[in-house]
DNA sequence: GATCAAGGCCAT
DNA sequence: ATGGCCTTGATC
C-alpha cells in the first residue's frame, strides 16, 4: 500500500495525475479529494489517492498499490511477477547509490525458460578482475561479454546455467572504466530485451538500438534507452530495419515499461466490410445497419466501443489487463503473428501490438479504475482518436447491434501523441485543431439572449464596443443558433432577466450597508441599513426573481452584516496563488514531458480549488455531494476567472492607461513564449493567431474590462462563490440557494456601498461572468485549459 | 429512465 | 489468462 502524501509544495502527488488528465473532472474523485483533503491552518494534507481508492475498492491484490495505475513516475521495482515458480512482486532495488535498472526488468516472465539470463552484462571485464574472470562471469565467444546475473531473489526458479548470482550492489561500483553495461533479460526462443545499447551482437540476434537518451550517467557510460532484440530468421537485415522503423513508436512504449505513453503507429482501421462483404451498392449507412460489429483487432463479434474502438469482449478484457498490470509481452516470432479470432491467444506481443496500432487508447484505462459512467471525450481527443457515435440497434434485447462502427483516425500512420523533442509537434496535437462547433452548454444560452440586449446599453455609456476580436460576434452567432426555450436555472440567467423585465438598474438609492464603527474602510462608511425603502420596492415588483437574488432582505441576510460575509471570505486561502504558479517556471525547462508537466500544474490547480472549497465559510453548509458537483463542473470557469481578474485585483493603477490591443498584445506574446518553450518548436505567429488568436481575445476581453473596472479584491472574491454556486445540475435545493443569495446580495451590497456612482457595476460584473463560462468551455473542448497557465506565468 | 463504456467477477 | 456476463455511474 503505497501512502505517499500530497504537498502543494511539492506539486501533486503523480496518482492524482488523472484528475487532470481527464480533463473533465470525475465528481466522485473530486467527492474523495474533498472527504481526504483536511484543512489545518496552512497545512493541507491527504491520504493519497491510490489509498483512498484502495479502501473503497475490496480487490486489493494490486502489487505495491500500483496495478492499475498508469504511473508517471518510474518505478523502483524492476521486475513484477512472474508466474510458475517465480516469485510475485520480485523486486530488487538497488541501494541508494546503486544503479537503477530500467524498464526491460519490469517485464513479466512467461513462462520459465530452458535457459534465462536475467542480469547485467557489461564489455571487458570489471576492473582488477581482468584476466581472472569472477564467479558468475561468462565470456561469450562472439563478444568478450561478462554476464553478472543480478535475479537472486528468483534464482532458484531458473536455472542461471552454472552463473552465480551476484547481488546488484556488488555490480555497483564495479563499473569503471572501459566496461559498457548493458542490462538485459533474455527471454525464450532466443528474444533478447535489453534496456541499453549498443550491445554486442550475439548469436542469432540482431540489435535494435533507438533514442540514444543523453542523460549524463547514461552518457557517460555509452548506455541508451531500451532496444528490443530479435531474433533474425528468415528476413533480411533491410527488412527488419523497415520493420523497426515502423514499428519504432510501439516498441517506445512497449519497452519503456513505465508504460508512459509515448505514442503510437495507428493505422487506418479496417472498414471490415470492404474486402469481405457483398453488399455493393448499398450505401455507407445501410451497409452499417446491416452488418454486425466485428472486433477491429480480432474479427470477433464486437460488443461496442472499448478504449476507443470497436472491439470484442476478449479484445477489451485483453486491453484492460495489460494496461492495468503493465504487462511487457514479447513474441516467439517475428512480431507480425496474425490476430484473429482463433489465433489470437498464440502471441500476446502482436495482440497488443494490434490494439495500440488500431487506435486502442491507453489513457482510457482508469487508474483509479472507477467504474461506470463514460471517460470523456478528452480522454480519446488527446491521442486524437475520434470515432463517430455509432446508434445501435437493439435486438432481441442482446448487446450486440447491427452497425458497423466506424472509427475515424485524424490520418493512418499518425502519431498519436509525440515526445515532447518532436519538432513536428504542433499546439493542435495536443489540443484540439478546431474552436468552431463548439456547443455552448445550453445553460448559458438563457443568459446569452438576455446579457446581450443589456449588452448593447452597457457598452453604448462606456465606450465599449470592441467586437473585432470576435467575442461578441461569437456570442450573437450563438445566439442565433441557439433556440430560446433553453434552461434558465443560473444565477445569472435570473438577475439579468429580471434586470431586463424591469428595465432597472441595480437600484441606486440605497441606503448604506453597512454597521458604522467597524474598522474597515468599508466599513467606515457604512450604515444601519435596514433597507426599509428597498423591501417596498422590492414588494412592490412582486418578483421572485428579484426577491431571491437582488433583495437583501432575504431571510438569509436580513440580519447579516456584508462585510463580514465578504471578509470571511476574503480570510479563505486566496486562489490568486493559483494565478501564479511558480511552478511554470520551474518545469519550463526542466526537460520534463509536456503532457506531465501540464498533468502536475492541472492537479496543483485541482487541489488548490479543493483546498479552497474545503475553507469557504459555507463548506459545512453543503453537502459534500454538492460540493464535488460544482467543483468538478466549475473548476475550469474559475481558474480563468482567476486568470482573468488576476492583474485587475493586483496591479496599481498604473494599468489604467493599457489598451485593449496592448493587452492583447501582452498576453499573445507570453503565450507565443511559452509555448515554444514547452514544445521546443518556435511557432508562427500565423499559426498562433489561427488557433489560439480568437480565444485569447475572448479571455482579454474579460481581463480588460476587469482592468478597466478597478475590480476589487472584495468583488473578486464574491465573484468567484458566485461562479461557484452557479451551479444548475442539483435538485432545487433550498440550502444552495441560501447560500446563492448571501453571497449575490453581499457583492450586490458591497457595490452599491462602494460604487455608488456606477449603478451599473453589478450587473456589469455578473455580465462578464457568462463570458468567462463561453470562454473556458471553448478552452476545455478545444484541450487549451493550459493556456490560463501561461498568461498566469 | 435508457444508453453506453468503464470495471469486476468467475467459470473455464 | 481469458472472455462472457454483470454492475456501476456519467451522459443522453
Amino acid at each position: 500500500m503505497m501512502g505517499s502524501e500530497m504537498q502543494f509544495a511539492e506539486g501533486v502527488d503523480v496518482q492524482n495525475i488523472s484528475l487532470f488528465q481527464d480533463l473533465k473532472l470525475k465528481r466522485r474523485r473530486v467527492k474523495d479529494l474533498l472527504a481526504s483533503v483536511t484543512v489545518t491552518n496552512d497545512i493541507v494534507c491527504t491520504k493519497s489517492y491510490s489509498e483512498a481508492d484502495s479502501d473503497r475498492h475490496s480487490d486489493n491484490s494490486s502489487e505495491s498499490g500500483e496495478s492499475g495505475y498508469i504511473s508517471f513516475a518510474s518505478s523502483s521495482s524492476f521486475l513484477e511477477k512472474g508466474r510458475k515458480g517465480i516469485k510475485e512482486n520480485a523486486l530488487i532495488k538497488a541501494e541508494s547509490n546503486a544503479l537503477i535498472l530500467p524498464p526491460p526488468f519490469h517485464g513479466q516472465i512467461e513462462g520459465v525458460p530452458n535457459t534465462m539470463h536475467v542480469g547485467v552484462a557489461y564489455l571487458g571485464i570489471p576492473d582488477g578482475q581482468s584476466g581472472n574472470a569472477p564467479n558468475g562471469i561468462q565470456n561469450l565467444d562472439t563478444v568478450k561479454m561478462g554476464l553478472m546475473p543480478v535475479v537472486t531473489s528468483i534464482s532458484e526458479s531458473i536455472p542461471m546455467n552454472g552463473m552465480a548470482s551476484i547481488p546488484l550492489s556488488t555490480m555497483v561500483g564495479k563499473m569503471g572504466s572501459g566496461l559498457q553495461p548493458v542490462f538485459f533479460t533474455t527471454m525464450p526462443s532466443g528474444f533478447i530485451m535489453t534496456s541499453s545499447g549498443p550491445v554486442p551482437v550475439m548469436k542469432s540476434t540482431v540489435i535494435s538500438n533507438k533514442d540514444i537518451k543523453t542523460n549524463e550517467k547514461t552518457q557517460q557510460q555509452n548506455v541508451s534507452t531500451p532496444s528490443v532484440i530479435c531474433r533474425q530468421d528468415s528476413f533480411s537485415e533491410e527488412d527488419q530495419q523497415k520493420k523497426r522503423e515502423l514499428e519504432a513508436d510501439f516498441i517506445e512504449h512497449y519497452t519503456n515499461g513505465t508504460f508512459m505513453y509515448h505514442g503510437h503507429i495507428t493505422f487506418q482501421p479496417p472498414i471490415s466490410t470492404t474486402s469481405k462483404s457483398p453488399m455493393v451498392g448499398i450505401n455507407t449507412e445501410e451497409r452499417c445497419q446491416l452488418e454486425p460489429m466485428v472486433c477491429a483487432i480480432c474479427n470477433d463479434k464486437a460488443t461496442g466501443l472499448h478504449y476507443g474502438i470497436i472491439t470484442c469482449e476478449g479484445c477489451k478484457g485483453f486491453f484492460k489487463r495489460t494496461v492495468q498490470n503493465k504487462r511487457v509481452y514479447t513474441c516467439v516470432g517475428s512480431g507480425d503473428c496474425e490476430i484473429n479470432k482463433v489465433q489470437r491467444n498464440r502471441c500476446q506481443f502482436c495482440r497488443f501490438k494490434k490494439c495500440l496500432q488500431m487506435g486502442m487508447v491507453l489513457a482510457a484505462v482508469r487508474e483509479d479504475r472507477m467504474p461506470g459512467g463514460r471517460n470523456s471525450g478528452a480522454v480519446y481527443n488527446l491521442y486524437k482518436v475520434k470515432y463517430k457515435k455509432h446508434k445501435r440497434n437493439s435486438q432481441s434485447g442482446k448487446v450486440y447491434k447491427q452497425k458497423v462502427a466506424r472509427i475515424h483516425m485524424e490520418s493512418s500512420h499518425q502519431m498519436i501523441m509525440e515526445p515532447v523533442s518532436s519538432k513536428s509537434q504542433t499546439i493542435a496535437s495536443f489540443t484540439a485543431s478546431s474552436a468552431s462547433h463548439v456547443p455552448i452548454p445550453s445553460c448559458y444560452s438563457g443568459l446569452q439572449s438576455s446579457y446581450s440586449q443589456i449588452r448593447g446599453r452597457v457598452e453604448k455609456k462606456e465606450g465599449l464596443n470592441n467586437n473585432s476580436h470576435g467575442l461578441h460576434d461569437s456570442v450573437d452567432r450563438h445566439d442565433k443558433e441557439r433556440n430560446e426555450n433553453s434552461s434558465e436555472s443560473g444565477i445569472f440567467c435570473k438577475v439579468l432577466r429580471e434586470l431586463e423585465s424591469h428595465q432597472c438598474e441595480v437600484p441606486q438609492v440605497m441606503d448604506k450597508v453597512f454597521d458604522e464603527g467597524t474598522d474597515t474602510k468599508v466599513a467606515k462608511s457604512a450604515s444601519n441599513h435596514t433597507s426599509c425603502q428597498y423591501v417596498n420596492e422590492v414588494e412592490i415588483r412582486d418578483s421572485s426573481y428579484f426577491e431571491k437574488f437582488v433583495s437583501p432582505t432575504h431571510v438569509c441576510l436580513k440580519e447579516s452584516k456584508t462585510y463580514s460575509v465578504i471578509s470571511e471570505l476574503l480570510h479563505c486561502d486566496s486562489m490568486l496563488d493559483i494565478a501564479n504558479l511558480h511552478e511554470v517556471k520551474n518545469f519550463i525547462g526542466s526537460g520534463k514531458a509536456v503532457t506531465e508537466v501540464l498533468c502536475r500544474l492541472g492537479d496543483e490547480i485541482v487541489m488548490k480549488l479543493v483546498h479552497w472549497t474545503k475553507q469557504l465559510p459555507f463548506y459545512s453548509e453543503l453537502t459534500t455531494d454538492i460540493h464535488s458537483q460544482m467543483l468538478s463542473d466549475k473548476w475550469h470557469e474559475l481558474l480563468l476567472l482567476i486568470t482573468t481578474a488576476y492583474k485587475a485585483v493586483t496591479s496599481s493603477n498604473d494599468m489604467e492607461n493599457l489598451t485593449y490591443e496592448e493587452l492583447y498584445a501582452e498576453n499573445f506574446t507570453k503565450l507565443q513564449m511559452y509555448l515554444n518553450y514547452m514544445f521546443s518548436k518556435d511557432f508562427e505567429l500565423e499559426q498562433l493567431q489561427a488557433e489560439v488568436g480568437e480565444t485569447i481575445g475572448k479571455i482579454t476581453h474579460v481581463m480588460f474590462r476587469f482592468i478597466q473596472m478597478h475590480l476589487t479584491k472584495e468583488e473578486f472574491a464574491c465573484l468567484q462563490v458566485i461562479l461557484l454556486l452557479n451551479y444548475t445540475g442539483a435538485t432545487p435545493n433550498k440550502q444552495l440557494e441560501c447560500v446563492q443569495d448571501r453571497y449575490s446580495t453581499a457583492l450586490q451590497d458591497f457595490i452599491r456601498e462602494q460604487f455608488s456612482a456606477e449603478p451599473n457595476r453589478y450587473g456589469e460584473l455578473l455580465l462578464l461572468l457568462p463570458h468567462i463560462q463561453i470562454a473556458s468551455a471553448l478552452l476545455l473542448q478545444n484541450k487549451m485549459i493550459y493556456i490560463p497557465f501561461f498568461l498566469n506565468a
